[in-house]
DNA sequence: GAGCACTGC
């Protein structure tokens, strides 16, 4: 085996980390800093005083790096070194190296916010700024002072280094060379009017022009993706035979099932180049070997939620630098490598962002606000928490109002009983609220079942293939229909039924179901049930069976609790059609998803209140899982939304979040809501001119 | 009457 980049610095990063308690490390891929960070401070004896944790955006990532740790250091996985990801604990006492998810390091958090047991916390893959990340860099900036002895390591892949330096009181940064190869760069002299067909000419030019090696092309969506490999297999056929080498072409995506993503990973034959159409699914999560050349669109889908309509929208915006400098970087892996960007060097200099917008400033926050007031944190203020990048003022203006609806939040902006349980449950705060809801209606068992399945329920449904679709159009679904009250009966419907089949495989499949999903939902309905168990002060009924009980009285006692939880996503049905208008955001005319089980009366009419799910702009503004509710139940939540005042939600919640403590400027948390307000509209405007961009462009072809 | 990138507790 190659010796690792990182190792040449060995004497360096102890001595830095010796001297310095946060300390910023770059390392680009190949670099070896996931598996060589931990046994290195561990050579140093830092895991004599604690354990060194080392965070992963992604479940995969913690268990090959844990696994490979452990081989390296001849242990048993799960001893010395172990991991932790949802639903697995590989840990035991002697655990003294331990890889874990970084939502999994919130969740110890909650019994821990001091994270005692940890002598060292690595955060790795910083750069991918993940929510949870944020929030974790953001804790860590508090625990510089509560624990002193605690070292920070803070990885990142690109040379954005000197922000989170900044960020850390100016800690040194240290640079370790990755093993990438040299990737050529080329430019398309123009905006191509179709991205899609310039992909195809590019694509055509390296198979004819350009020695072996595999090609992946980046593309937004997986109808895009379709278009491209069909389009491309006719082009390949049509070349004469013996011009060039056999070609494969392979979609790849994440509706795609799990045996057909795989396909990637097996070595083409002898003689074939493989083209690779993907997501960036091959940005990050999927590592794609023998690729050489990268055919980079320049554009991204990506999900951001706006905090005054309260809706999310899933637009397709330019990439920024750093993605697609990650994009070009998959070209390098094995040999010297070439990527075509399908746009000019001038907008690569001049339009793209430097960064991607990170997570934390396109999504609602109202489950991460939840979880820091539940740490109770003496000294911190939630609008002033200080974070790398500020989310808006209103986006946590929402997040508090939200709390407020659903009873986590009182009308101080101090947790609640209810929320401190909310809290506990890996849920979103709506459907936490409605397991505490359900649990004193009785119906605790249906409730967690809707919860469990709507937390895999975008695994559910099979890859849509525009064939099958219309094969399946008729032979009528034999699945239920939610009684005609909304998809949430109807997701419950479908998990008793299965139950009924004991769990059975074959029943998924027979019912186009995907097993992997339901399967899932069991897991998550198990874990739920247990938290439940623990935080629920009363009796907890879990019986799974009761189906007749509640079917009898038309799902009343479950329908109530989700209006409870979902008292921020309620919607009235305009008089004369069968249009909606959101309550408690800024009004929003919405409609029923067509996918919606939810039916209308003998009069055609939809029912007058509804709560929903999720709001998502596609082609229209749709409410997505809808549920039929009553207005007997909707009008004490009214009547709270009259009442809600923001700015005592937000602002006296200081004097009492600080125990009448009187704080003085400087020794907690730095100030920083100019910067918030104007760092994050810029980042929309931004995004927003970027969408603009390309639909007028999408408009002209 | 529509269609959804990717993670994670």
């Amino acid at each position: 085996m190659a010796a690792l980049p990182i190792l040449n610095f060995e004497e360096k990063i102890s001595e830095t980390v010796e001297q310095n308690q946060v300390v910023v490390v770059i390392g680009e891929t190949g670099s070896g800093k996931s598996t060589q960070l931990s046994q290195i401070l561990h050579r140093k004896g830092y895991s004599k005083s604690g354990i060194i944790g080392v965070t992963q955006p992604r479940r995969v990532a913690a268990v090959s790096v844990a696994r490979r740790v452990a081989h390296e250091l001849s242990v048993q996985l799960g001893d010395e070194v172990g991991y932790a990801i949802r639903f697995e604990d590989r840990t035991s006492n002697k655990t003294y190296i331990k890889y874990l998810t970084d939502g999994c390091l919130l969740r110890e958090g909650l019994s821990d916010p001091e994270l005692k047991q940890y002598s060292v916390i690595i955060l790795d893959e910083a750069h991918e700024r993940s929510l949870n990340t944020d929030i974790l860099m953001g804790l860590m900036k508090r625990l510089m002072r509560l624990r002193p002895s605690m070292k920070i390591l803070i990885t990142s892949a690109t040379l954005d280094g000197e922000k989170v330096s900044t960020f850390f009181s100016n800690c040194p940064v240290l640079q370790v060379p990755g093993k990438l190869y040299p990737v050529e760069i080329l430019y398309s002299t123009e905006r191509p009017k179709s991205y899609l067909q310039a992909a195809l000419k590019v694509a055509l030019d390296i198979h004819i022009k350009e020695p072996p090696g595999d090609v992946l092309i980046f593309m937004t969506g997986q109808d895009d993706i379709e278009k491209m490999v069909t389009k491309l297999e006719e082009r390949v056929q049509s070349l004469e035979e013996g011009t060039c080498m056999d070609a494969i072409i392979l979609p790849l995506h994440g509706s795609l099932p799990p045996e057909l993503q795989v396909r990637v990973f097996s070595p083409p034959p002898p003689n074939c180049r493989r083209f690779i159409v993907a997501t960036n699914i091959a940005e990050t999560s999927l590592t794609v070997d023998g690729v050489v050349y990268v055919i980079d669109s320049g554009y991204v889908k990506q999900r951001q939620y706006n905090p005054s309509t309260g809706m999310y929208s899933l637009d397709v915006v330019q990439i920024s630098r750093v993605q697609a400098d990650q994009r070009a970087g998959r070209a390098g892996r094995t040999s010297h490598g070439k990527c075509y960007r399908l746009y000019p060097s001038m907008v690569y200099r001049e339009e793209l962002l430097e960064a991607t917008v990170p997570e934390i400033q396109r999504s609602s926050l109202a489950g991460s606000v939840l979880y820091l007031k539940s740490l109770e944190l003496p000294d911190i203020n939630i609008l002033k928490f200080d974070f790398l990048d500020p989310p808006s003022r209103e986006s946590l203006e929402d997040a508090l109002k939200q709390l407020y609806l659903i009873d986590a939040i009182d009308e101080n902006g101090l947790i609640t009983e209810v929320g401190r349980k909310m809290a506990e449950l890996p849920l979103e705060p709506s459907l936490s609220r409605t397991l505490i809801e359900a649990n004193v209606l009785g119906c605790l068992s249906e409730a967690l079942t809707v919860s469990a399945m709507l937390s895999a329920e975008t695994s559910l449904l099979p890859a849509r293939s525009k064939g099958a679709e219309r094969k399946r159009k008729h032979p009528a679904s034999h699945l239920p229909n939610g009684s005609g009250l909304g998809d949430h009966i109807q997701l419950l419907q479908i998990f008793e039924e299965w139950h009924h089949e004991n769990y059975d495989p074959q029943w998924c499949v027979h019912n186009d179901l995907q097993v992997r999903g339901m399967m899932f939902t069991k897991e998550v309905r198990k874990q739920l049930a247990q938290i439940m168990l623990k935080v629920a002060k009363g009796p907890v009924d879990l019986r799974a069976n009761k189906k007749s009980r509640e079917s009898k009285h038309d799902y009343r006692n479950l329908r109530k609790a989700l209006c409870i939880g979902y008292a921020n996503q309620l919607a009235e049905r305009k008089i004369h059609h069968n249009g909606y208008r959101t309550l408690g955001y800024k009004s929003q005319l919405v409609q029923v998803h067509p996918s919606s089980v939810l039916e209308t009366d003998e009069y055609g009419h939809l029912p007058n209140y509804v709560v929903y799910h999720e709001l998502i702009a596609t082609s229209r503004p749709f409410m997505r899982n809808v549920c039929a509710v009553e207005l007997s139940w909707v009008s004490s939540i009214l009547k709270k939304m009259e009442k809600l005042d923001v700015n005592k939600l937000s602002g006296s919640s200081y004097a009492s979040e600080s125990d009448g403590q009187e704080r003085k400027e400087g020794t907690g948390m730095p100030i920083n809501e100019a910067a918030a307000g104007n760092a994050s509209e810029d980042h929309l405007n931004k995004i927003q001119a970027a969408r603009e961009r390309y639909l007028a462009r999408k408009a002209n072809k």
